[in-house]
DNA sequence: ACGGTTTGGACC
DNA sequence: TGGTCCAAA
């Protein structure tokens, strides 16, 4: 978070991607009638509406806010259309969205490295594409220019209101400009171009910051929307700065922020530039102390993560008053439907990514009613992930259980009560790329549930000690282990007919309608060219389209001759052959891989995949012996082995 | 007792 | 490390 990171003279070219209210944007691109109309998403109808968690633009024009309930909204805009979030399994399910987030970031990783900060952000690093696009295409032969990057915002550049779009084409163009101000000229005709894509290849508009910095970049992408673009320059930073509210910095919105006002003063940023950097780390460390010294001057070298996939998986939901949990059987009951969720999440990710999680972990918020002195949290609790959905809620059972005696104390009797969990989830990460040659694997993992109950006594890492939780025995569970004495464990034994049943129903219409991001990349780039030429989209490309054929043809140049050029040294040196060969190869795994993660990786397979083989059926344990031991070799000695493209930085 | 649900990162 | 806490959207 708040880490310092020196670099001062940055020249990086920087954009942060923003879509604009994109739950709305994705319910409107599916209920078209809804276009034009004032919006919002609204999840849980039942309770005063339900609250809403994204606004569109005619809605908020007519007040409607955000941490509104829906029956506010309503009162303020009568015609407002409340869309419900989609529920599956008694809870909301984000599917659509975080799918419809990744149709842009397949889009949006076009060029340059690419990070996925959430489900509708994006970083951009554009300044090998910025540089390579001052090179070669001499700015003052830009003359005509896209409508959109004349629409951009430039911070500092003083408008008249009515030339604007000339004062914006002129500052673009200037051959006397700073080399930092040329290079985010070029950004923003990349980031223009970009945002026309995503809204041709997927009818979501998109806001934008260039700037030399993820900072600067994030700050600027929210100060002009829906819909536009803004522009940072090196002599607007300053100014840009000093009069923010503190508040207003990324990483200053919460109790670091607060503490800065009330115990410093320090209500803009420009307040910050009062104290000096030893005063500050005084204060707050080492470390936030001298990113504070820093972010306060504009400086941030924070670097963009090459990273097109979430680095975890979470299902969870909120109990809250007196809807909370206060049996053993509802808190299972729960479970069962956040661990469904999370496999078929995973099962996804492992067929389209080839990505296998590690870690399981339970979170959950608790109270006590009878004593409200302790304020004991409730624990979180981790274990080796095991796929298949009745192993997953077998383990985020025990996980419970085990945080519950925690939290508890020896003292509580569990199922008399005085307790009630608020929030129940469970996650999993450690997720790292599966290696190739795991088809059968693949189909292993992918049937599972099918050919295993849950009553299997595997497992030998995951113990709890006894005792005190069978009590919490229910009609349905036998619960509990031996703790030391590794005797035989008589493992939780589920009421399999309801885990059957359970079991059965929970194979995979997963695969159905979710878009991932290997469907949507283009699957040959060639195609993608014709149809940015070709293509036309009457409803929704306004007029931008003709403008763009006629008007940036050098742009257009531009942006194909390096669609397919790599932001990666490494990748560069490697033979086309091979190059295609490592495309193939790893078709599905967006990620780029760096050496570190690679010994990572390593390191993973001889600590955690061991296990897992024994729990396989032998002949395809045989495979996994195969591609287990000599790639461990393989990787210590030579590169250039089948395994070693899993190291190589692609893309 | 809350907008709810998801993510990521730092610290120890 | 795992677990806790923070922050953001």
């Amino acid at each position: 978070m708040p880490v310092a990171r020196p670099e001062t003279s940055d020249s990086r070219i920087i954009a942060h991607v923003d879509m604009d209210c994109f739950y709305v944007q994705v319910e409107q691109r599916k209920q078209p009638h809804l276009r034009g109309q004032p919006t919002a998403v609204v999840q849980y109808n039942s309770w005063k509406g339900g609250g809403l968690i994204a606004v569109g633009y005619e809605a908020r024009k007519d007040g409607v806010k955000r941490s509104m309930r829906g029956d506010e909204a309503k009162k303020v805009c009568p015609q407002i259309q409340l869309v419900q979030v989609p529920v599956a399994r008694g809870k909301a399910d984000l599917t659509i969205y975080r799918n419809a987030g990744s149709e842009v970031v397949s889009i949006l990783a076009r060029k340059g490295r690419c990070e996925r900060a959430s489900i509708d952000e994006v970083y951009l690093d554009l300044t090998e594409a910025a540089e390579t696009m001052l090179k070669e295409t001499p700015i003052e032969s830009l003359e005509s220019i896209d409508e959109e990057v004349l629409k951009s915002h430039v911070l500092g550049l003083c408008l008249n209101g009515k030339d604007d779009k000339e004062i914006v084409r002129e500052w673009l163009t200037r051959r006397d400009a700073d080399h930092r101000d040329k290079l985010l000229a070029c950004g923003a005709f990349i980031v223009a171009e970009l945002r026309l894509q995503v809204l041709q290849e997927t009818e979501f508009t998109c806001s934008a910051g260039i700037a030399h910095n993820k900072m600067l970049a994030k700050l600027a992408s929210g100060m002009n929307k829906p819909a536009q673009q803004t522009i940072v320059t090196l002599s607007s930073v300053k100014g840009l700065l000093e009069p923010l509210p503190i508040k207003k910095m990324k990483q200053l919105g919460g109790k670091l922020g607060s503490s800065l006002q009330t115990d410093l003063g320090v209500n803009t940023v420009g307040d910050l530039l009062q104290f000096s950097e030893e005063k500050l780390q005084d204060i707050y460390g080492a470390n936030t102390g001298t990113w504070l010294w820093n972010i306060a001057r504009g400086i941030s070298g924070d670097e963009v993560e090459g990273r097109l996939l979430p680095k975890s998986h979470g299902s969870g939901k909120t109990f809250p008053g007196v809807r909370a949990l206060k049996t053993l059987a509802s808190v299972e009951k729960w479970l069962k439907e956040l661990c469904e969720e999370l496999s078929e999440r995973l099962q996804l990710d492992l067929e389209t990514n080839k990505r296998v999680a590690h870690t399981l972990t339970l979170h959950a918020n608790a109270y006590k009613s009878t004593d409200t002195d302790s304020h004991k949290k409730f624990p979180s609790k981790s274990c080796p992930l095991r796929y298949g959905a009745g192993k997953i809620l077998e383990d985020s059972v025990k996980l419970f259980q085990a945080g519950l005696r925690e939290f508890l104390g020896s003292y509580m009797n569990p199922v008399s009560g005085g307790w009630g969990i608020t929030n129940l989830s469970v996650s999993a990460s450690k997720i790292v790329a599966a290696p190739s040659g795991t088809s059968s694997i693949t189909r292993y993992f992918h049937g599972q549930d099918r050919f295993h109950t849950s009553s299997e006594p595997s497992d030998e890492k995951f113990k709890l000690e006894d005792d005190k939780l069978s009590p919490l025995r229910t009609e349905n569970h036998s619960a509990s282990h031996q703790t030391e004495c590794g005797g035989e464990q008589p493992q939780v034994t589920h009421d399999t007919s309801s885990f059957d049943r359970y079991e059965t129903t929970c194979k995979d219409e997963a695969t159905e309608g979710c878009l991932t991001l290997q469907n949507h990349e283009p699957k040959p780039r060639l195609p993608e060219k014709e149809k940015n030429i070709n293509d036309e989209k009457p409803s929704y490309g306004q007029k931008r389209k003709a403008t763009k054929e006629k008007g940036t043809s050098s742009i257009l140049r531009f942006l194909q001759t390096n669609s397919c050029s790599s932001s990666n040294q490494e990748t560069k040196c490697l033979s086309s052959g091979l190059q295609e060969a490592l495309d193939v190869e790893n078709e599905s795994l967006i990620e780029s891989q760096n050496n570190r993660r690679a010994s990572q990786w390593r390191y993973n397979i001889d600590e955690i995949d061991q296990s897992v083989v024994e729990e396989l059926p032998p002949e395809i344990q045989d495979e996994v012996r195969t591609w287990l031991r000599p790639q461990k070799q393989a990787n210590t000695v030579k590169r250039g082995s089948n395994i070693a493209h899993y190291f190589s930085p692609q893309k």
